[in-house]
DNA sequence: ATAATTCAGGAACGATCGTTCCTTAATGGG
DNA sequence: CCCATTAAGGAACGATCGTTCCTGAATTAT
């Protein structure tokens, strides 16, 4: 799988994955099928194996605003240990890299986005309530999709940067702008007109 | 630059560049020398015909808070009318097909995102003043960075979406996001203690 | 009109691609 | 101890890759 994680579909051979993974030419079409379904596998793997565990933080936590905080220091922390750049997510190096050629790369990216936009919205329902935010579930709607994204931008950064520091500021921006905005619902009634 | 653009450049044959754009196959190795300088090539002519038209909305506007309105509506604009799923970014895409294993795209791609992100500051040191916002320069060096990421994060995400409609959404929620932050900037001093 | 020059178009090269198949060493049942 | 079964390792296939080179038609200068 990080062979397929790190170049991409296109730019990784049959041989490197003989190299890579010590698994001899027949087995990989033995076990797979092919280089498509090969890496079809390894897609859900990943989701199943990383990106899922990365979301299951937004829910594990009693707290939304500490799952939010936990989900971005989860990521800062990887890239801390594995250092810059890294490979980004490869979820969305796939899409990329194959969409819109590849339908089926394209529905398992769309799944995951979903997975994660749902995990934030249950974490900025949580968080609504502790901040006695008045946000209306659309407001929180677009919240969580806005997290989403700007999530994915910084793992898809994170694979052209090297400077962890500059990593860590995009990650503090992001927690301040959705707590600023959380707590402008809250006082949206009581002091200002917007 | 269409087709390394929309396919990427390992998925891109020379064949391909002969299909598409009719010129000979000779004819590509005498004007460019080879199928990776010829991608070099689009990626400085993306950067000055069509990042560079972009990024000037943001200056071109006298007012901030329109400026950046105005990069969000042509964006919104240009996919509505060439339709979804776009081609994405053609450097955010060759960014995550080549780094971290091409030092040149990764450069290119660099430059790129300053210029954005000195837009965007640019842009919000005038929004700032219009808004009697009190966010000091880091701030306003944050935000920018944030709405570079953000930006490019949409580009990426409509490579992979077909709804017109949710991407408003996002570019919305951006919008009002980094609204809510500077007035929250500007209220620091009043009736907040944050 | 003729000769020199240019450049598009395509044939052909070696290398490498994804895939298949055959050989061979290891394993388990008789 | 011997044979049947399995799976690993590598040779070899056709196709396609990026690149080079050659041919022939069009153009320009004399």
């Amino acid at each position: 799988m990080w062979t397929f994680w790190t170049r991409g579909y296109h730019a990784t051979s049959i041989d490197d994955l003989v190299k890579t993974t010590g698994v001899a030419r027949s087995g990989i079409y033995a076990e797979f099928g092919g280089k498509e379904e090969a890496f079809a596998n390894c897609l859900e793997h990943y989701r199943e194996a990383v990106a899922g565990p990365a979301i299951a933080i937004l829910t594990n936590h009693e707290s939304g605003l500490k799952a939010i905080r936990a989900y971005f220091g989860f990521f800062i922390e990887r890239h801390r240990q594995h250092g810059l750049p890294g490979p980004g997510c490869f979820l969305a190096n796939s899409v990329t890299e194959m969409a819109p050629h590849s339908q089926a790369a394209l529905e398992t990216a769309s799944a995951h986005r979903r997975d994660l936009q749902q995990g934030f919205k249950a974490a900025l329902c949580r968080a609504a309530f502790e901040l006695n935010s008045h946000a209306a579930p659309d407001d929180l709607d677009g919240l969580a999709n806005f997290l989403a994204v700007a999530s994915q931008g910084l793992w898809s950064y994170a694979r052209a940067m090297d400077d962890i520091a500059e990593l860590e500021q995009f990650a503090r921006e992001i927690l301040a702008l959705v707590e600023a905005r959380l707590s402008n619902f809250g006082d949206a009634g009581d002091d200002c007109q917007a």
